[in-house]
DNA sequence: TTGTACGCGTTATCAC
DNA sequence: GTGATAACGCGTACAA
């Protein structure tokens, strides 16, 4: 079994070597052809490992001819380390996350981690994927997703480092990453008070969303502190659709008296604002004003020109790789929760001062 | 070393085992808890596999009782699958290739596979990311990029399924799967002529991608059949400024007398649109009429409501899986390319029969 | 049907 | 500094 492997290799005259299809060099091919030992070839990718320049020299020779590339698989089997994360990730089509997808590669991808995805198609399936990240003996898992506090056991059954990000978990202390929520609502309200806006609506996320749940109550608890009780507040669910939604019953309900509408996030912005100017003929800002969440792509397109409050992607998704390497390097360190202030992004959708 | 396994398991009343922290269940103490032989464990996870009931039975106690799952690590280095495929993407950032990758991972996922995803922040990096791609042992890569020849020569070396994402490679045979850019643009081009449509101008994507000449390629070579020659071609890079900017230069060029403009894609459109609203004051689709390429989430946004090609990115990706996965189960199968037709995607863009 | 023994390709440990 | 040798956890030919 182990004498196949000799007819695969061929030497040709300018000393490359060719190889048959589909063959693999090991670093024990290497070693034979440099007339060293297999694990002289394995010390010689260690960093910092002792080999001479002579022998160094040798074995780069050999493995330049044959273009030998270490097997991460079976380095990973010895060394316990996989060098992958996991990143899971629900409502994928949101224009949101895969920005937050891009940074954390990028971020990971610095310190010689890769990425395997996973998405969520129905949350029916999480299991299943938690399997699967198990399976495959990641170092580490990024979730934007929701988990149930049996799934969260079995990351910590494993010590497996895990980092929620834009969740927190009610009850639990979880490592994760967060946009203060609240706080970017407060300021958008303040915003608009200040500017004289009367009346208010509310559109918000999915009641199973944390995340909308925190926005919408910073909204509302910000108005009611200023003196605006019974602001209305209509349930979406993060999609355009229910953004168009939501316009036409506030603007039904409260017949031209609407002065601002506050949304949970851009893309339900972006759908009202539509709306209000292709159904009913508003201007924006001149009749109506309207602010989102979250500071995605389309939002500063002049079209929509939106006020918004940019979630700082770049710093939290950096966060998270930082959480998640932290916490692999020291498997003892205890769950930390790190919250980012989002920018106010003053757009024209929004009559302010 | 080998004993140091048995004191970190710990036998609870329950019947249940509690591991020690990070402590990681093989097969080896699955059969020994069992009372039967590794390679027992190892065939009941092996579909078909010849085993009794009784054996079964027994195995999946121990399983279920430890917590067991097969380290896929390890199986992907005897079985020399390690059912991963890479994904390498470049301008992630396009709203249009989230879409992609979520429809791979559908597909992959479907059958098992996993994605390790790359992302080109700088061209320069190629070369590095498919090193990371061969360590890591993927079946097979799917690629939305532009590979050099010495680069696709390598994936050739390894035997390694390469598919292309909507790009082709000129005098070379490689298996990829693309919409036909030049049917669309012609689709796009009939429908304004025979509207009545008489001047006309096109931004075009970046000269390096082959995806944008084509495209642009259409447009012209249509227009030209129908009679409309030296139609002014601007030079864009698939961004909203570039469409901004490209929508300056050609109302400035044509003042006034100008039917539509035909964009290599949507964020390019959608940029046009918005200048032509706010700084020219035009109205689309009775002064202008809007066209792109793609079917972007935005583009069917009342907004914008964009005329354009939807590109059949369900179909392509599914194909795309197909074409990776067949070739990793046939190695020896010739480069195949499957090219869809986009539809058109009638919106109020653009004056259109 | 079941168990034994080996190998996948690497790193780690230990003598030398 | 270098080379044997033993893991890592699994799949599988082979013998029983």
């Amino acid at each position: 079994m182990s004498q196949s492997r000799m007819p695969s290799l061929e030497l040709v005259q300018d000393s490359k070597v060719l190889l048959q299809k589909g063959y693999r060099v090991t670093s024990y091919d290497v070693a034979k052809r440099a007339g060293v030992s297999q694990s002289a070839v394995s010390r010689c990718f260690k960093p910092g490992a002792s080999v001479s320049k002579k022998m160094r020299d040798r074995v780069m020779k050999a493995v330049a001819e044959m273009g030998y590339q270490p097997n991460a698989i079976a380095r990973s089997l010895i060394t316990r380390r996989s060098n992958l994360v996991g990143v899971i990730l629900s409502d994928f089509t949101s224009l949101h996350y895969p920005e937050v997808l891009f940074e954390l590669n990028h971020g990971f991808s610095n310190r010689g981690v890769h990425i395997l995805l996973f998405t969520l198609h129905r949350e029916r399936d999480v299991d299943e994927i938690i399997e699967q990240v198990f399976q495959y003996q990641v170092d580490g898992v990024v979730v934007a997703a929701t988990l149930l506090p049996e799934q969260i056991d079995r990351f910590e059954e494993r010590n497996l480092p895990l980092v929620f990000f834009n969740r927190t978990i009610q009850d639990r202390s979880v490592s994760a990453v967060c946009c203060d929520q609240a706080a970017g609502e407060r300021l958008l309200v303040n915003a608009l008070v200040n500017a004289g806006h009367k009346t208010f609506g509310v559109i918000s996320g999915p009641e199973d969303s944390l995340v909308s749940v925190q926005r919408t109550a910073g909204a509302r608890d910000r108005l009611s502190e200023l003196g605006f009780d019974n602001v209305p507040i209509l349930q979406g669910d993060y999609s355009y659709d229910s953004g168009q939604q939501g316009a036409r019953e506030l603007v039904d309900r409260f017949k031209g008296q609407l002065d601002a509408i506050i949304c949970a996030n851009d893309v339900m912005a972006i759908g009202c604002m539509d709306t209000l100017r292709k159904e009913f003929s508003l201007e924006i800002p001149d009749d109506i004003s309207v602010v989102g969440f979250d500071g995605i792509t389309p939002a500063i397109w002049s079209g929509y020109d939106l006020t918004t409050i940019r979630q700082p992607v770049k710093q939290m998704s950096e966060a998270a790789v930082d959480m998640v390497m932290d916490r692999v390097d020291n498997p003892d360190k205890v769950p930390e929760m790190r919250v980012f202030s989002g920018n106010m992004q003053n757009g024209s959708s929004a009559r302010i001062l």
